[in-house]
DNA sequence: ATCGAGACTTGGAAAAATATTC
DNA sequence: GAATATTTTTCCAAGTCTCGAT
């Protein structure tokens, strides 16, 4: 659709608001069709009608796994091995009934295909609520205008941005511009020309209310709301997958709303339509009842009953045009075991490294260009954990990874100095000066002569050639494994490089944190600093700077105390002034008040101490320095990094686990509540794990199979 | 061989929840 | 006990990678 001249598109179809927009329905949408003939698009109207050769392999024999299902479902399922015996059986299964069923149809299938599952049933998904017009008009050359309430969200939406840098973006304000036009009735649309006359400041104050409302709501009935909330999304959270109860993970539908982008998005700005029943395709098992459809006259676009994937719902993304799903959260069966598998793989190919990095070393002297650059490309996959680097659309922002790497990328510096400096994922800039080994050195510099900026480094190579390579060295292995295995090779490295990493939970975590952040700033897990970086380390130094002062005074008030131990001794001591703030006051006048607080001198404060207290507070003081010492140097040194990212995606628990019960820390203190849940599958495991598994004897059968 | 659909993981920002502080 | 700081969760964009059609 985003393909379409915007103009001709319907005004209703484009906010998707008004009742008649009936998008189309989703299998017969794009392509002819929706999904490739394995995956049964069953449209309701007609799924009565599909042979048998049209249903999912898995539903003809659905009965019977069924049982099989129900059988296992009570067994406790040890760690590992037991779920990847299981999916095992399954496959043998499924190639046996594969076999059988190809003797009788005419379609062909694929047969190493796994069944995911043999039941599912869900209540569908949350849609967001209906747009409520407000009312507030939008100002154009200063007139009042009343818009209609299809451009009124849409003027809305972008009320909510005033003040943020999209704004800033000629192409932002360009798309939304478009595309708010389009919302208008025919004479407001003529009127209605220039976005530098369009003034949204009466909306923004409403909305502005609502915050304001929202923010000075007592936390009894925040509490409540939240509770109500709660209530009324219980129904969707949860699906019955082969008898389990799991968590949904995203069961709301996207709401509509302008696309923010990463980057320089071509595409940012452009109004996202609401999504309907009618672009939703529920993923159900055969026998689970069809959740009503919320909203009367709809209907849902289609049900299918594939047990082949695990997702319970999908539309079209109506900017990007991609699938969007709804999964189960981390912590679901599904997850958890791809999580397993995933680990596994990276343990797998820790067997496998070395002889792979003779391979792509001996490479580097091939006398074939496309030999050099696959192991070039690889050097530099496992030496910086670069992304393999897909190539990219049009539509998209211009971001590069390994194998999409250009010219104006790469700065050569003899005598074997590599400067990286392109943008990644997310738009984030990866830097990073390098020295590397001469071969790779002399080859990139070959790769690099003769072509432009804008060339490709590596034109002779392609992702999915390396990739296959990559296959032939290790069944299973692609590019991403080196970042996951590079990842937990790291963390278990630098976890294990101390014996006592420190005398107590605050310094071990410390040093868990600069282990993590190593991790972090290979993977190049970047976050911007926060508003208030500066300001809190400012505080930060002044709280530091007053208890090093007052541990000085403290000391000499030492010395006269025990000159004449009976006395007592005045300790000075300067504190910012107590700051008084009226009742009746906004918050913004408050706040207001305080900041001017801030800039007030210190006062000075005396009192008079006995030496008992005065030793006393000689060294809790000291105790608050080094803490604030501490915690200036990691907050400052992890300003830029996000730890979070490489934790829930790259390090396999059980290093951090192992590490917890070695040293004594309680789990919680490095996985908050959701990631110990997602991670459970690990935390049996031995406190001697090792990643990878070396032969230190492992309460891992499974791992330990080298 | 190539291409694009499709499904799944990974990513930072923002919002919400919770802890800390005065 | 309210305001603020920090942590955790949510959101949804943006990657990777496989597979089947051509």
């Amino acid at each position: 659709m985003h393909q379409q001249d915007p103009d001709e598109i319907p005004l209703s179809e484009l906010l998707g608001n008004s009742g008649e927009s009936v998008p189309r329905v989703v299998s017969v949408a794009r392509q002819g069709g929706f999904g490739a003939p394995s995956i049964q698009v069953a449209k309701k109207s007609s799924s009565a009608a599909l042979s048998e050769d049209e249903l999912p392999l898995a539903l003809l024999i659905g009965t019977e796994r069924k049982k099989e299902c129900s059988r296992r479902k009570g067994k406790v399922e040890p760690c590992r091995k037991a779920p990847k015996r299981k999916c095992e059986r399954m496959k043998a299964e499924k190639h046996r009934k594969a076999k059988k069923l190809q003797a009788t149809s005419t379609k062909h299938r694929a047969e190493d295909e796994s069944i995911k599952w043999c039941s599912l049933e869900h209540n569908g998904v949350l849609f967001p609520p209906e747009y409520e017009p407000h009312g507030r008009p939008l100002l154009y050359d200063g007139c009042e205008i009343a818009l209609p309430p299809e451009a009124e969200e849409v003027a809305t939406f972008y009320a909510s941005k005033l003040g943020t840098v999209y704004l800033e973006k000629e192409t932002f304000r360009k798309n939304f511009f478009d595309d708010f036009r389009k919302t208008l009735p025919v004479d407001l649309r003529k009127r209605i020309v220039k976005l530098e006359h369009c003034d949204f400041s009466r909306i923004r104050e409403y909305l502005d209310e609502l915050k304001e409302r929202k923010q000075s709501m007592p936390p009894s009935k925040r509490k409540e709301l939240r509770e109500a909330e709660a209530q009324r999304v219980a129904h969707y959270t949860v699906a019955i997958v082969d008898g389990r109860k799991e968590k949904v993970a995203n069961y709301r539908v996207e709401p509509p709303g302008l696309f923010l982008g990463r980057g320089d998005h071509p595409l940012m700005g452009r109004v996202k339509r609401r999504i309907f029943p009618e672009d939703v395709t529920l993923n159900l098992g055969r026998d689970a009842p069809i959740p009503p459809c919320p909203f009367k006259g709809h209907d849902w676009g289609s049900i299918v009953h594939n047990q082949r994937v695990t997702w319970l719902a999908c539309w079209r993304d109506p900017i990007s045009d991609e699938y969007k799903y709804v999964w189960l959260s981390a912590s679901s069966h599904f997850k958890a075991m791809s999580d397993q598998e995933k680990f596994e793989k990276a343990q797998q190919l820790s067997k496998h490294i070395t002889k792979i990095r003779n391979e792509y070393t001996k490479g580097l002297e091939s006398a074939d260009r496309h030999t050099q650059q696959r192991s070039v490309a690889l050097y530099l996959i496992d030496k910086l954990a670069l992304r393999v680097g897909n190539e990219k659309g049009e539509d998209e922002a211009d971001t590069v990874g390994c194998c999409s790497l250009r010219v104006e990328h790469i700065t050569l510096q003899e005598p074997n100095i590599v400067q990286l400096d392109f943008l990644g994922k997310d738009s984030m800039r990866y830097f990073n000066r390098v020295r590397v080994e001469a071969l790779v050195f002399h080859r990139l510099r070959e790769f690099l002569k003769g072509k432009r900026v804008s060339d490709n480094v590596f034109d002779e190579l392609k992702v999915e050639e390396l990739n296959d390579y990559l296959k032939s060295l290790m069944p299973g292995l692609s590019a991403k494994v080196f970042r996951t295995y590079n990842a937990s090779y790291t963390l278990d490295k630098l976890l294990h490089s101390v014996k006592t990493p420190g005398p107590d939970i605050h310094s071990r975590l410390l040093f868990y944190n600069e282990a993590n952040k190593d991790v972090a700033v290979l993977c190049n897990h970047q976050r911007s600093l926060p508003k208030t970086h500066s300001l809190m380390l400012e505080r930060l130094r002044d709280k530091l700077e007053e208890s090093r002062a007052y541990l000085e005074a403290l000391k000499m008030a030492r010395g006269k105390a025990q000159a004449s131990p009976d006395s007592r001794a005045q300790v000075t001591r300067w504190r910012r002034p107590v700051v008084e703030i009226p009742e009746d006051c906004s918050l913004a006048e408050r706040k207001r008040i305080r900041e001017e607080a801030e800039k007030r001198p210190k006062e000075k404060q005396v009192v008079n101490m006995g030496l008992a207290s005065i030793t006393r507070g000689i060294a809790q003081t000291q105790e608050k320095i080094r803490r604030l010492e501490a915690d200036l140097k990691t907050r400052d040194s992890l300003a830029t990094v996000s730890l979070s990212t490489s934790k829930i995606n790259y390090l396999d628990p059980r290093i951090t686990v192992a590490w917890c019960k070695r040293h004594e820390v309680p789990i919680e203190r490095i996985f908050p509540r959701a990631l110990q849940e997602k991670f459970m599958w690990s935390m049996g495991v031995s406190e001697d794990f090792r990643f990878p598994i070396s032969n230190v004897v492992s309460n891992d059968p499974s791992g330990a199979s080298t």
